[in-house]
DNA sequence: TGTGAATAGTTAGACGGTGAACTACTGTCC
DNA sequence: GGACAGTAGTTCACCGTCTAACTATTCACA
């Protein structure tokens, strides 16, 4: 039992002194969380470091991309459900969709069986953008998670698997 | 092995099965940060919205409270520190604080140690308001992972932990 | 001791996101 | 079949954050 403690092991350590008399504070939940927070929070600073140097395309730009390219084949969506994917309002959309219309990257049509509705397609030159940078971005995530073995890994999407299912429930 | 699929095992399948050549993608990996991704989304989420009918404080200046709360004792810290802990630049910080001043939640002193800086320090009524929310919010944290017992949040913690101390070092 | 580099905080302008109104279109029900 | 509620997307005004100056202060060193 030499485990190592980390900095969110310190920051729990003086929450617990702090309220040791609350029943209502659960250390592991809090830990856990800020541990999820403080990964995330890493992820997000290597992906905005790297798509800092790029001129062609934002980070906002690959991820609305992205979130395209992901969906369902055929690789075709509207504006609302790229907007749920990318955790963005509809008005967000459709100012980044702009920018990928214009830059060619997209497509953006009338549905001929719903005029209300739009459909957004990626071009070719859309499709090879994102080919370009999604392999780098998995690169990044496989070496975040790299102090876990394979058997570690699995764990650890077994736990989170459980927490999902009750959420989505 | 009658484990269910949640949303994510379904979107890492697609994934897998478009990539099946690719030796570059770990499903794993991929897996574990989207689900981590899932349930942040869904903790701010759900912070949003409690905050959302409140008119005295906004999410935003809680959490500017909260990470002054939980630096080290004394309860005091400089803007540069804030901005840092809650993860915005020291621009961001100035104009929170602004408010937070403003509400006679915090006060903002030189230190005449070292007139460059300046110490940021609770009010009685922002403590009264931090302690106001602070439990609430641990409420909310332990509903979200709820489906895990306290031995699998231990494990849970022991994983992460270990992805921390890597990025840590 | 004086000069220049480094550091803390603030200010200014641009950008992206939000919520609320608005337009256009679809479907329902009397 | 015409009024009306519901839905998809866009536009607009506002707000928070970011980057890049800029001011004030401290430190290192010749």
């Amino acid at each position: 039992m030499a485990e190592q403690q980390d900095s969110v092991d310190q920051h729990v350590a003086r929450w617990a002194a702090f309220w040791k008399d609350e029943p209502a504070f659960a250390p592991e939940v809090e830990g856990a969380l800020v541990r999820m927070n403080y990964i995330q929070r890493e992820a997000r600073r290597a992906d905005s470091v790297a798509f800092a140097e790029s001129k062609e395309l934002t980070f906002e730009d690959y991820k609305t991309l992205h979130v395209l390219m992901i969906q369902p084949w055929p690789v075709e969506a509207t504006p609302a459900q790229l907007a749920e994917a990318a955790n963005v309002t509809r008005a967000a959309m459709t100012s980044r969709l702009d920018r990928l219309v214009t830059a060619e990257l997209v497509t953006r049509e009338h549905d001929e069986t719903d005029r209300r509705r739009v459909l957004i397609r990626p071009t070719a030159a859309g499709r090879a953008m994102w080919s370009k940078y999604i392999f780098e971005g998995m690169a990044r995530d496989q070496k975040l998670l790299r102090a876990l073995s394979h058997d570690e890994l699995i764990q650890l999407n077994a736990l989170l698997r459980k927490v999902l299912l009750d959420l989505e429930s």
